[in-house]
DNA sequence: AGTCAAGTGGGGAAAAGTGGGGAATATTCC
DNA sequence: GGAATATTCCCCACTTTTCCCCACTTGACT
């Protein structure tokens, strides 16, 4: 799997770029073939999986059980805001218009690689959720901890 | 596993180079691949795992579940602070300028080994912060009791 | 005194990020 | 259907940052 970490602010152009970090390309596995599945995130962001990792998201999806209204409405809304993007010779992508609205981007944005996936954030509305969220050190105490145990 | 100790009081370059005590640096794993991933502390402090200790802990952090939106912004806020580093031909590190900001260093750092990771400090935050803490030797009393009722 | 290892500083080549032009392709509108 | 317009894609150019290498200093040890 890849292993995306690290932050980083950059901007968008007027035609929509937006560059990715050359360490989370380079961290990026052959078969995703410079390619990434583009979608919305549950919090308001943009998400990239690579080719390769959404590949595998999507078998997941599939076996959902489509009879139960639910599921049907959550396939429905993942699919819809998903796309496909290539990295261009520079090393950027192109973001579709429905998603720089639905993010909010603006002149910046903040890049975060978290694992699996990157983010894309409009970096006041990062600050804005980041707030309510919990205390660095209740979280990071935990993992911690985990890897101790180990 | 690595086993780090002592402290050295260095300078920051103006490039954000640190070098890593060569004590430390002997104490690493071949696995480790001369490498760190370098991430902030619970502290006002940078934290660098050789990249095998570190990968334990990544795993740990894998097999949260993300469809959870409290694990999401667990994982969030682990991975954005984390990057990977190389030590140079002159065995240093360039610290992200996010983290040198986060520990607000400035051209002196003091770097502490500590067991599986090591610290690095500037040396005002540090001592400010030591003056806050319970006298040493009430801190260990207290630790050590507590093991020994487990 | 000489040698060696360790820490410090800087120069220059290479890579990364940013912006824009223009051809090819789509889309819209008569 | 065809011209006009818009969009997409690929390429080139510029600036900044990063990375790699070399050189100097200091202190320890022989």
């Amino acid at each position: 799997m890849a292993s995306f970490k690290g932050q980083a602010e950059y901007s968008v152009d007027s035609k929509g770029r937006v560059a990715i970090p050359a360490r989370m390309r380079s961290a990026l596995n052959p078969e995703a073939n410079n390619s990434f599945t583009i979608t919305r995130g549950f919090e308001q962001c943009i998400l990239l999986f690579p080719l390769d990792e959404w590949a595998k998201r999507e078998a997941e999806i599939a076996r959902l059980n489509t009879y139960r209204s639910e599921a049907r409405s959550f396939v429905r809304t993942i699919m819809r805001w998903a796309d496909e993007v290539t990295l261009d010779g520079q090393g950027r992508i192109v973001v579709p218009k429905s998603l720089i609205a639905f993010a909010g981007l603006e002149d910046a944005v903040l890049i975060i690689g978290v694992l699996d996936r990157i983010e894309i954030w409009n970096p006041n509305v990062f600050a804005a959720q980041a707030e309510q969220e919990a205390d660095y050190s209740d979280v990071a105490e935990r993992i911690f901890e985990m890897g101790r145990d180990l």
